[in-house]
DNA sequence: TTGAAAGCGCTAACAC
DNA sequence: GTGTTAGCGCTTTCAA
């Protein structure tokens, strides 16, 4: 019932703790007989390792924190899959923080702030501040972000620009030309650029195919289901109302749906439209979308910072993973009738 | 640069280490100067204490593991979200693990019987076998389930009986009579027995309405939202079909309601359909459904957990938690035109 | 190849 | 009220 220590093994194998030690390091220094006795010794006694006073020998602590928002995101929870996935096969645990509010990023940041806490700290979907950078540069804590940016950290992103581009050719492509773009409010300061480069690709690639920006066709507002339908609604009664629709995400995309449903608007028929992430919902709405590697990017923040707090900060700093367009049943070309 | 330790600061503050390690653990034998004294000392260095030697020293860990499967499943993520709530206050950190395959239950199974890994464990709807619950026990390691069961273990599930009771009684009150119920396979040895007891409750509620069970409408299947329309197709296509289904899961609500547009019967006009479980898409799809307190389940059993590493195992065992009618779109009185 | 012993940073008797 | 010290379980020199 009390924990078996390496003592109790050392006695019973009737050997020193520093040969139990070094048969359970696969040291090569032993005898394979000494080995064999000291195995049977930690099978009979059912001894495992006290990982704590590894860890503080060590001075490691095997544990790493993930910062994170809302964990009722889809796209968060495929990022962490990701990182958990990379974390499986390694020794280290990993540890979530969701920072739903102002008071849960103070508790966090203090447990951040403290090397004997985690080796490394992996930031995901969230603004960082100088004087956070700072702050894990002064303890020499390594850090990667997945969809977060700052230069002078390692961070996994995707081409969000490439990715907006990618949606409006879709559609330009299809024959559209009347197409519009809603998203958040891009200029929100504690928005991750994402949005605002999605924007940017969208008005890049109308001027490669010399389309003329409409600033009519273009929406902001509040993220959600109910605000982007409201966006919509205003878009599809404008006098000439655009042919289709790009949304900055899937969420906002399937506002956009509901709004053309209210109208007696069909989709693709009257109206394409298309989202971004592929959400799990874009499946079951059967929306055409632009496919982030959320998982991927989970999967390589993980390998990052298992990397970095082995071997240290390498170049590139910026990995980019690529989007893709996964065409479902809500974009077609345009109704000429 | 290099870790700051208890040694420096007393230094610093000239006392010894136990002093500081008292005014840190605030314990009241110290005079307030010599309080202040450390407590400036600990602000210039940037002192934070050694989680790790702490631990070992009072052989815990304040570290608790929690196994789930499949963390794609939105319930899960939602009582995965309330255990973090129940966790964010306390100074415990909640080490997820994700079983999506049997290697990877092992990886875990030897994590989880490690004393010095973890102070407990949460398992999320997951079975748990006789020599499992053994191990556990062997090494005194606190265990709480949560949406699984074992009669010697504290568990937080919810009164599924109650909930198929409540689906099914609900459309009785509608006026339907001819009731269907699919559901996965209910027999099945990896399962929990959520599945059943929710027949059970559908089973009930038709015999206190003196309402014959019909065995041509209860269909058993893979989980899954296609496995889940061919059943439904099955049902529609039955000479007297049912008016009214009931799904053990929204995901195989949702695949219903495919089959119906499929047949191109409308919903709730000729055929209700009714859910478990309130996942997001219920809402997307407007689907009518069981709630479950899926955060609350979580919520519980973390503080459950803390709680038995703090006072020991408490009565009861069992926490019922109850569950919810969420009237939608997709159920109404039978068609009798 | 093996053993003895120091010490990771902390807490908690126990002395004063 | 404060200091001294043992020791949590382990790894790793250093000596033998």
């Amino acid at each position: 019932m009390s924990p078996v220590t390496i003592k109790e093994v050392a006695k019973r194998a009737k050997v020193s703790i520093a040969t139990v030690s070094r048969v359970l390091n696969s040291s090569d220094k032993v005898t394979p007989e000494t080995r064999e006795k000291v195995l049977a010794a930690c099978k009979d006694l059912g001894y495992s390792p006290n990982l704590q006073a590894k860890r503080l020998k060590l001075g490691k602590t095997h544990a790493i924190m993930a910062v994170l928002p809302f964990l009722t995101l889809p796209s968060i929870i495929e990022r962490l899959r990701g990182v958990l996935e990379a974390f499986a096969a390694s020794e280290f645990d990993l540890i979530p923080f969701s920072v739903e509010n102002p008071q849960e990023r103070e508790i966090y940041l203090a447990s951040l702030s403290n090397r004997s806490r985690s080796d490394g700290v992996l930031i995901i979907s969230m603004p960082i501040t100088e004087s956070q950078v700072q702050r894990f540069q002064d303890i020499g804590m390594p850090v990667v972000l997945i969809d977060s940016h700052h230069r002078t950290l390692k961070r996994i992103i995707v081409d969000d620009i490439a990715g907006g581009k990618m949606a409006t050719n879709h559609l330009l492509e299809l024959g559209h030309e009347r197409i519009a773009f809603i998203s958040d409010h891009l200029d929100s300061p504690l928005h991750f650029s994402s949005m605002a480069d999605r924007f940017k690709g969208y008005r890049k690639a109308l001027e490669e195919k010399q389309v003329k920006f409409n600033p009519q066709y273009q929406k902001q507002g509040m993220h959600g289901r109910e605000e982007a339908k409201q966006m919509a609604l205003e878009l599809l009664n404008l006098a000439t109302p655009p042919t289709a629709i790009v949304a900055a995400s899937d969420t906002q995309a399937i506002g956009v749906l509901d709004a053309a449903r209210l109208m007696n608007i069909s989709v693709p028929r009257q109206l394409s439209v298309i989202g971004y992430d592929d959400i799990r919902d874009a499946d079951y709405v059967n929306l055409t979308t632009i496919k982030q590697p959320l998982y991927e990017s989970g999967l390589e923040g993980g390998k990052a910072i298992l990397q970095q707090i082995e071997n240290g900060l390498l170049e590139p700093l910026e990995i980019q993973l690529p989007v893709s367009l996964i065409i479902r049943g809500t974009t077609a070309a345009p109704n000429h009738g």
